[in-house]
DNA sequence: CCATAAATGGAATAAAAATTCTAAAGATAC
DNA sequence: GTATCTTTAGAATTTTTATTCCATTTATGG
């Protein structure tokens, strides 16, 4: 060990500290986090966000990763009272080795824990298994053709439209975004003042629309579907059903059908599929 | 690389074979239980019992473990068609990284599909897999009894506040859709006409603001969740980290760390999150 | 039982990684 | 505004780790 050899003081002021388990770690990191300087606080930031990368990776490739220098790492660790950062890598190896066999450990504890929170904690396993029920469903139902018809519309068009109400605006909205920092030119209609006819009216032959809606279909998203169809603006849909009224006034249609639980519907499958679909416009883009 | 500069046959038979995942390796391992000479099946029988130890060690711990000596390990990477020890590591390694088994195995089947298509279909994939990842995560990370707390404070406001910009603003939208169908009062604050203060404005200690927030942090989220705060409005959070901004301004906090995908984070988990606390409040009303 | 090839152990070497050190930049207190 | 202490970046160094090589042992076929 190296308790006493050196009286150098501030930096070691953590001595003795050093947690030898996940849980101990965070806890310090948290009690640190606000007089922690600049690039250690980034370290730790890191760390919590990346707790596998810290386990497997090296000592060059995680500061890279985080944005420092190597040797910043080292000095994070010490500075929490680790030998170095082997010694703190250890740590995290550790956790991910546990973590293992805990499935049933986590059923375990679930029925341990006692009365309404277990009831909110099946509500959330509820929303999480008819979230991962349909992404897998949709692996199914969607085809890579279809998938690549449509972005080939969306990467011809000037502007992309993008129309959705109520239930599935939060798709539209987060497709505006990443059409946004992918420097792909979106228009979201949102409706605001009811002005949606007029958002979508200087779209042109030249754009395209990505419409979407589920049941129970939003009237002004297929009223406004189809004016985009009359004036042969492309049209891309994502709906549920070969019924949906989006259907006849696509020139492609992506069927996603969601899993609900208490009532509500899950997103998870339409969003992914929103992201690849803005994802692969503008790579196609960038291709020329 | 090496190709052809070994004609020294035998050993090297395996050469073009070397399975990129768990489970071809251990497919591999199998069908040459019988042929192989005594060390290398010796080490192929302590593979399979230690992973693990496999995916951290290093070659002379292993080595040492095993019964053999380090370069024995190198050769048994070699006669299985690696490159050498490290790169057969990698191999337990990605096992224990990514808890995702097939994965890799759909990629494969869809490179088998041709064309361009692949390349949607794989973007689908990779998108669709980081929310199944996100979902898996977040079971471990939200802890039941801090649920139950965050919708007991939600529950007994008279009026909720959703607030969320950016990248998060499609969940906040949705909380806004969920609860209006619940019959609980919900404001959202969207920022029009960057109104975000006044709208927040009329929230008194009855109500309750649920503040959302991920990296990078939107500074408008954490000031106002901070004037909540100030304001004695109780503040629940759902964010990524423990370094959160708005960790310090809540009563209660809902930590969801996203996977992501090619620079984009998924929302599933936090949409998942998100429904359980919407009905969880419902119901709680509803009780009294 | 000998000849030949394969397999093994262990030391030597090469590669990679962690750690240390120093000069410079940045805070903080005066 | 200056002096002092802290923090940081980057290169140099040391340590650790993987790999190669070769002499020796063990198996295999005639």
């Amino acid at each position: 060990m190296k308790p006493e050899d050196d009286m150098s003081g501030a930096l070691d002021a953590a001595i003795g500290t050093a947690p030898d388990d996940y849980e101990g770690l965070r806890a310090l990191l948290l009690s640190r986090r606000d007089t922690m300087p600049k690039r250690l606080k980034q370290l730790a930031a890191f760390a919590m966000e990346h707790p596998e990368e810290v386990a497997f990776g090296t000592v060059a490739g995680i500061a890279e990763h985080a944005g420092v220098q190597p040797s910043t790492l080292v000095r994070f660790a010490k500075s929490l009272g680790y030998d170095g950062f082997s010694h703190l890598q250890q740590i995290f190896r550790d956790r991910l080795r546990e973590r293992f066999p805990d499935y049933r450990e986590r059923l375990r504890v679930l029925r341990e824990s006692e009365g309404h929170h277990v009831h909110a904690a099946s509500l959330l396993e509820g929303f999480a298994s008819a979230a991962a029920l349909s992404l897998d469903r949709m692996r199914d139902s969607v085809r890579p053709e279809e998938l690549s018809r449509a972005i080939e519309t969306l990467a011809k068009a000037e502007t992309i439209y993008l129309l959705g109400a109520r239930r599935v605006f939060p798709i539209s909205a987060y497709c505006a975004y990443a059409f946004g920092k992918l420097g792909v030119r979106a228009i979201l209609i949102d409706h605001v003042a009811q002005l949606g006819p007029e958002q979508l009216a200087t779209a042109t032959e030249r754009d395209a629309v990505l419409a979407i809606s589920f049941t129970p279909y939003a009237p002004v998203t297929a009223d406004l579907a189809a004016v985009a169809a009359q004036r042969n603006i492309p049209v891309v849909a994502i709906t549920d059903s070969a019924f949906s009224p989006l259907v006849t006034s696509a020139d492609v249609w992506l069927e996603v059908a969601e899993a609900d639980f208490s009532a509500f519907r899950s997103l998870s499958a339409s969003f992914a599929l929103a992201m690849a679909l803005a994802v692969g416009t503008a790579e196609k883009r960038a291709e020329g």
